[in-house]
DNA sequence: TCAAAAGTGTTTCCTATACACCCATGT
DNA sequence: ACATGGGTGTATAGGAAACACTTTTGA
């Protein structure tokens, strides 16, 4: 039942595109370019008014297609973020801002003048200034990846894929700063394989083959998305081009 | 800005009033009859439709006086509980709902035909049914309790109060299922004061006169919020209950 | 003085971290 | 071959759980 008897607020749901970039292996946050004022030329998360009877992933899914030209097929999940009330976030007046966290598959972010990809990073740090709270609502959603990374099992699949390498996990784990870099330029993360085996959620792809042969095959797994075969291109790629003896690959079990 | 031009969706604020009953020592749910349809005389949480320009606190706490008879100032604190969208969540209609936990001080509920107290076990086992999708929010409270006790030192310090017992501490986590009541009816919790220490975020109130002397007596705390003397003398009457040794009280550093 | 409840001393086990060393690749 | 990045073996420290025992109360 829409209600226009009484005055109703407005809702906006606003998205944190989260993805991660298979060169550098960090995690990065799609921004768009508005096209409306306020803030017109900025860039900004993906965000849309939310209209009755509709769902928030609906909402959310709206948000991103419209922003950040992300197909709907390309999110991996969504999550929830939170709820952001300051009375101040919008100029054109108070609005309450429900906030979610969207996975998008690595493959699929479009480059292009309208759509931008920060780092984590540059955020926290305050290099990259957001309109609106946006910052604020991106350091609450680095704050619940960094919770969730490696303790919950959906959500860590979600982000790294059906297959992943260590290599990722280190990024990440670097980029958040859970791994220090030795002073002899010498990875401290001498344990990041025990970890992922001590998870007891993933198996590591086809270890015979994987040495001594070549980098470039690997076991084709029951793909839970159909992305996977794509990202396991991209991975091979990325793998391939280091130095050192390349980093293992891992599916779920 | 009020905008009537648009279609605007019905958002709730649904409170999940959490309190500790020093008798019993248990996390207890507090629930108001309805008094509007639909599920007219029921006990529901507190909840109220969110108006413009209003905070989502601010409608907490409305809810939390009209619906629950809970006083602004014995509001201890307020935290994020989630959005619920389930469409078939309201009878009469779409509503999302942004739901948040309230963690009432101890002494302030008022036992009325209106109000009524429910142990958090109730709505877990399903033995207490709670109209529209109160039980889901119930549950997701119970789960945030969970994580949040004795790892977020301003969860706790809100739940427990200026001045608490060891007991109170055994008895939630006894609730929770964290602590194992051993075959011989010992208690398996020989390391919690242990614990309490091993956070560093408490004192022992008046070591030297709380064996010996009297039980009666404790050290008057900095009190953050003046309902701190009032606990303090419920926790001196639930404390000399008992049978054996009584337990510690706690001060915050 | 006995039962009940709370707390302490101490052991044991497990896991996170660290350090030293070995393996696989590109140039 | 050697520099670079990745992984394993093994030692060590710290914290959680367990168990036996002591302390403080009410009846």
């Amino acid at each position: 039942m829409s209600n226009t008897e009484y005055e109703l607020p407005n809702i906006s749901v606003d998205v944190v595109p989260v993805t991660v970039n298979l060169d550098t292996n960090q995690l990065e946050v799609l921004v768009g370019r508005r096209i409306f004022e306020p803030y017109l030329g900025e860039y900004a998360l993906p965000g849309v008014l939310l209209t009755p009877h509709e769902r928030l992933v609906e909402a959310a899914t709206r948000a991103l297609e419209t922003k950040t030209l992300v197909k709907a097929d390309d999110i991996v999940a969504v999550y929830d973020l939170g709820t952001f009330d300051n009375p101040d976030r919008d100029p054109r007046g108070a609005t309450v801002s429900i906030a979610k966290i969207a996975v998008i598959a690595p493959h699929a972010v479009v480059e292009d003048e309208r759509v931008k990809r920060i780092t984590l990073d540059a955020v926290a740090n305050g290099d990259e200034q957001l309109p609106f709270d946006h910052n604020t609502i991106v350091q609450a959603a680095a704050t619940l990846f960094g919770e969730k990374f490696l303790s919950s099992k959906t959500f860590t699949k979600s982000v790294l894929g059906e297959q992943f390498t260590t290599k990722i996990v280190r990024g990440l784990l670097t980029q958040m700063g859970r791994i220090t870099t030795d002073s002899d330029h010498t990875y401290d993360a001498s344990n990041l394989t025990r970890q992922l085996k001590g998870t007891g959620w993933v198996d590591v792809v086809d270890e015979a083959d994987s040495y001594g042969t070549s980098s470039a095959v690997y076991a084709t797994t029951s793909a839970a998305y159909d992305i996977a075969s794509q990202i396991s291109a991209a991975l091979t790629t990325a793998t391939s081009t280091g130095r050192g003896r390349p980093s293992r690959t891992w599916t779920w079990k």
